[in-house]
DNA sequence: GCCATGACGTTCC
DNA sequence: GGGAACGCCATGG
């Protein structure tokens, strides 16, 4: 496995019960800052019986990247809700609050829900032309 | 080795 | 505030 995902796994086992960290924030502290992408599949390799708090990790918005209809999804939610983690209406976590580490928001506020939009956009609107 | 895809992020319009 | 576009890194075909 490379080491790359070996950081990745360490970083997401270090965030605290009850907090919750974002994929590019993983990417940077694992040392590979824009690799939130990579991130997120290293996550998704990850077996039942892993260690790693995967559940912990949210996108820029604090909301779950999950598909809705993804089981994975439902589980990440109770997850997060059985550790305190409060979700706000819409379905988003205030990174402010419960973010890890606190000082990595307390100067990025991760505002907008802009992340949520993304390019896949492109994509299907491609499709549908 | 090149092309396409994906649990993402940031900037621009 | 919402939508579209581009970039990033790693994997699979």
């Amino acid at each position: 496995m490379n080491p790359f995902y070996h950081r990745i796994y360490k970083v997401v086992r270090h965030i605290p019960k009850g907090r919750v960290a974002t994929y590019g924030l993983v990417a940077r502290l694992a040392g590979r800052p824009g690799a939130a992408r990579t991130v997120g599949w290293a996550l998704s390799a990850l077996p039942d019986d892993s260690d790693v708090p995967w559940w912990r990790v949210l996108n820029a918005a604090g909301r779950i990247s999950l598909s809705g209809a993804d089981h994975n999804s439902v589980l990440q939610r109770a997850l997060l809700l059985r550790e305190g983690v409060k979700f706000a209406p819409g379905g988003a976590v205030n990174l402010a609050t419960f973010g890890w580490p606190a000082e990595a928001y307390d100067s990025a506020p991760a505002a907008h829900t802009r992340a949520a939009s993304s390019r896949r956009s492109r994509r299907l609107k491609g499709l549908r032309t």
